[in-house]
DNA sequence: CTCAATGATACAAAAAATATATCACGGATC
DNA sequence: GATCCGTGATATATTTTTTGTATCATTGAG
């Protein structure tokens, strides 16, 4: 019984209802309503038989609220207003305008773009929540198919990874970093091959494979395999070895945003030196293709 | 536009939804609902156009639920249970369940049927706050009239109050309160008129004027003029000033509920010495009529 | 290849909401 | 005190919305 009764009163019941107790007067409320007074009438009368509760007090020509109607009155609006949330809510959510994104990154990236990006998104997409977790391409590749995370920023080529869409967002070319106070650090142009017989920092291969092979590859086509003395975890990590003079390393150039004393950063201008970073990602929430939208400046994606 | 919107999306549609969403089949919630697929499919289809956003993954055979669906299913759930309190809650408030009962009383009344009532509402009642004032009859009367008070428990009669409604609740009668060590106080048995001769401690007449004047005539049936030594505001001071022996008094035998090892209570036989407790109370919020009809017994009340 | 399951479509019937015209009542006005 | 205006109630017709019945289209399993 209590179903029925939930399903005879609407939601345009209690607007008409919100509307007379408000004007305390049927025809201006009628007008309000944008519909005549009869019908309103017997609206009103209705929803008081059904929920078996007297609202409306009909003294000679004054209207007045029972108690039990200053409840109603109350209630009313409120579900109203939750009524209303639920659209405007489901049509954020709809529009990426609200929700979450699970964004990988890996680190050198937080030197070009990404960090521009991620602001811009938060001015214009206050109500989306950014969770950022850094991350190698592999383990990225992976937490987007585990469902783990909604996007993620790599740096392509992609293996065993046809399951997973790919944008380019970024560029960027690899340099040289060389300590200071290294012969080749005072010396204004410096090719790589000068590198030939120097001793190598770089992260392991486990961290950042195809980047890795890059700088290799690069070496080879200069002539020379890089004698690596020294692997670091993280950029930051091998360009702190560079600084102490542990040897010379090749980073992404946006590194050079990282500042230090001790470190010489030069151009490379071997072709295969430049690098791109990408988006990837699976299934684009709504909120995850705004995000997507927004940074790599394209148009439209299909949302799930 | 937005009010357009709002006035397709009805309760029902939002249950149809949820019904779907749970099941994730059409056939299944059109039974939950008691109705039949067809209407159930373009139901939902409408909804989706009406708010211009895909809530439910079509996909072969298999039915989802985007991530708009999922807001949607949340929110609606929230405005259905909004919804349903909105009428449960009216209903409270107008069978008296739910809402604020100002209640008056005079001191005396402490000492009677009240707080065991008054108890006893509170258990059956749970939703009902109770606000409790003592005051005179006189200001209860006022209280009630000017709207700051929705019943009062005061001693008849009333003068010039024929606006508001009375019901007897409870009866007490009038006795005297001795000092111990005072010769009456030794004796078994005391007439009223023994008193004729000793100093009387009383209330003020300002302070329950009725009573007051019943106490008057009672000593004046009994042929005497009470001579009053002493004044003081509220029971408990009368009594204690008859503790320490400054005069006898009158008082409700209810009180001597109140113990105290220096005065003696003896009963007043005489015709008069009874009085009663009332009710009283104007306009009876459906929570006020709940009270007055449960601790008075008796069974409907007109509720404004 | 057929069958069962499932959602979509078309059309008809039922129910509900609303509009129009009118009445009934009460207080204000002259 | 008769009349009129403002207000809510009633009766009935019309439109809109919702629901039901019958049927089809697609898909995956045996």
């Amino acid at each position: 019984m209590a179903i029925d009764v939930r399903a005879r009163v609407t939601l345009r019941t209690m607007e008409q209802f919100v509307a007379v107790a408000e004007e305390l007067h049927f025809h201006r409320a009628a007008e309000r309503l944008n519909m005549s007074q009869p019908p309103l009438t017997s609206a009103i009368r209705k929803l008081e038989e059904d929920i078996d509760v007297t609202l409306i007090e009909r003294g000679n020509r004054v209207l007045g609220l029972t108690p039990a109607g200053e409840k109603f009155l109350e209630e009313a609006r409120e579900t109203l207003r939750q009524a209303e949330q639920a659209i405007t809510g489901t049509k954020d959510v709809a529009a990426g305008r609200t929700g979450l994104v699970r964004l990988g990154y890996v680190g050198s990236s937080l030197y070009g773009r990404l960090p521009d990006a991620i602001r811009a998104f938060r001015l214009q997409y206050p109500k989306v929540r950014l969770e950022l977790r850094e991350a190698t391409t592999a383990a990225q590749i992976a937490a987007i198919r585990a469902g783990t995370m909604d996007v993620g920023v790599v740096i392509p080529p992609l293996h065993h990874a046809e399951d997973v869409e790919l944008d380019r967002f970024d560029s960027d070319r690899l340099c040289m970093a060389l300590p200071k106070d290294h012969p080749l650090g005072k010396q204004g142009r410096v090719k790589l091959s000068d590198l030939s017989d120097e001793p190598f920092v770089l992260w392991p291969m486990l961290e950042g494979r195809g980047f890795h092979l890059q700088v290799i590859r690069l070496c080879a086509n200069a002539g020379f395999v890089p004698r690596v003395e020294q692997e670091a975890y993280g950029m930051h990590a091998v360009l702190s070895l560079v600084a102490v003079g542990l040897g010379v390393s090749v980073v992404p150039e946006s590194m050079s945003g990282f500042r230090d004393d001790r470190i010489t950063y030069r151009p490379i201008n071997d072709a295969g030196s430049e690098f791109e970073l990408s988006f990837i990602y699976r299934d684009l929430s709504p909120s995850a293709a705004s995000f997507v939208c927004h940074a790599s400046g394209k148009e439209k994606y299909k949302v799930l």
